[in-house]
DNA sequence: AAATATATACGAATTAATTCGTAATACAAA
DNA sequence: TTTGTATTACGAATTAATTCGTATATATTT
């Protein structure tokens, strides 16, 4: 299998979003979670599908006529990698001020910031 | 002016950076600190800084003959607005979860962590 | 078996972003 | 003034992503 060093496009990302959080699924059964909030063609979704399978983003099962894919990239992965590139394309590398600026904006509730202290409390005696 | 709703390009992003960054500049400062990390011809930067005057993302004075571009959208509009955006497509509307993934990677400095610390707490007296 | 429905493959059109060549113009230097 | 240099304007080529139409194959229904 090619490995997937690129950068999912956004559609990709949200194939992806949808085999992570559903397991391995049909073109049908990811076309129909998109057009939930977006009208797309089915031949569409089926050509991002095959696009990403040579790009080693998905892999597909093709024993049965209806292939099964399934995300061949991890979650906790990928996200990092766009996290990162997130942070030095718009805020000059500076996680920090990232940090600060998601917590201005729209803070979490108060158990996911006593979870976010924890975790810095835990941070700080390393 | 007309109004800059829409989320810049890459490109676009970058040239704001420095204009953020240096204040208004000419084509050639801007390009010239592209071309630091990479190569990208003159007249490339200019196309892309004439679609940023028309999309009202820069201004322009044009009464010298160089013409002096300034950023027209505000930096810290800018970041929450990618942010958010970042946050819905990547980690499914879950700030908090960006958040901790964020610590984990590349943690910030024990001063910044205090300082992130800090407005957690005054979040939560809130 | 015939008709209908569902799936994949593939090519091509469309759209958006990037890139640059070339021409016209203004300025500066010789 | 003439020559050379820097700047803008503009159109077009290139590249990448998205979108979909159509052909073909497979399965299901009548």
């Amino acid at each position: 299998m090619k490995k997937a060093n690129q950068k999912p496009t956004d559609s990709e990302l949200k194939i992806l979003q949808i085999l992570w959080e559903n397991g391995p699924s049909s073109v049908r059964e990811v076309n129909d979670k998109i057009n939930i909030s977006k009208e797309v063609g089915y031949t569409t979704t089926l050509k991002i599908m095959q696009i990403m399978t040579e790009k080693g983003l998905v892999e597909r099962n093709t024993e049965s006529r209806t292939h099964i894919y399934s995300a061949a990239v991890e979650q906790h992965k990928t996200q990092t990698k766009l996290l990162m590139s997130f942070v030095e394309s718009t805020f000059r590398g500076s996680t920090s001020s990232m940090i600060m600026q998601a917590l201005g904006n729209q803070s979490p509730s108060k158990e996911e910031l006593l979870e976010i202290k924890k975790l810095i409390e835990k941070l700080e005696n390393e």
